[in-house]
DNA sequence: GTTATTGTATTAGGCACTTAGTACAATAAT
DNA sequence: ATTATTGTACTAAGTGCCTAATACAATAAC
């Protein structure tokens, strides 16, 4: 998944929610060691100072350990990990069902809404 | 539906984006007239200028005239309105699906968890 | 031991958003 | 005819975001 980022929001709190994600779905496994601020920076087209605080955003999370000059990392509990993407994943559902509910669909008008967004694009 | 708004995002852009669902889902009908300015947003509790600008977005978008002194009026054209429906349907599903790929998450997973929300939330 | 790397902190400036206050022209309401 | 309403425009100030540039301490790498 390359870098999303829109105009519309803050960039720091995209690039943290687009790590936590990478981070939940197993790009950045539980221990491993994350790339330099610097690095992320560089690859997102961002300054240094907005990944750091998209980074700070993470620790707040408990997704990642800042370990000074050893660099950061992706926290060792996995079940952590799990429990924000299962998380992450009701959240997501919700807003959905709740922004199809407010343009006045039904629910079944939102499953058939998905399975023509699915055979539409693969 | 009462005003949703965060801090993480332009109070105009949300202000415009919950009056075009309110329109789109019949709130509002075709043709009818809108509230004041002021009044809209007295009720939101924003400035009228930012209350200003999120109707003038709604213009651009088609969704409604302006009269001047005569007030601010839903567009008569009913198509151009479920087609703003439908549209606004499909980015929202889009990026329900997106976000659940994102996560590591299978499209059976996704219909779990549709299920499982809405067993929760009657 | 020396050097490079890493996270972190600081300052400054530009920019968009929001609020507050005021004002004006056109017209609906009386 | 007079008044109130409505959309619109303008300026000023405060705030947060983002970038740029720089700096420092700790430690990994050599």
């Amino acid at each position: 998944m390359e870098w999303k980022l829109t105009d519309d929001r803050p960039i720091w709190m995209q690039l943290s929610e687009q790590m936590a994600r990478r981070i939940v779905a197993g790009q950045y496994p539980p221990g491993s060691k994350l790339p330099p601020v610097r690095e992320l920076a560089a690859d997102a087209g961002v300054n240094p100072n907005t990944m750091q605080r998209a980074l700070a955003q993470l620790e707040s999370d408990g997704l990642a350990v800042s370990n000074r000059t050893a660099g950061r990392a992706v926290t060792e509990d996995a079940a952590a990990i799990e429990s924000v993407r299962r998380t992450m994943a009701r959240r997501i559902t919700k807003e959905f069902l709740s922004a199809i509910a407010d343009l006045g669909y039904t629910r079944e008008d939102a499953l058939a809404l998905l399975k023509e967004e699915e055979d539409t694009h693969g």
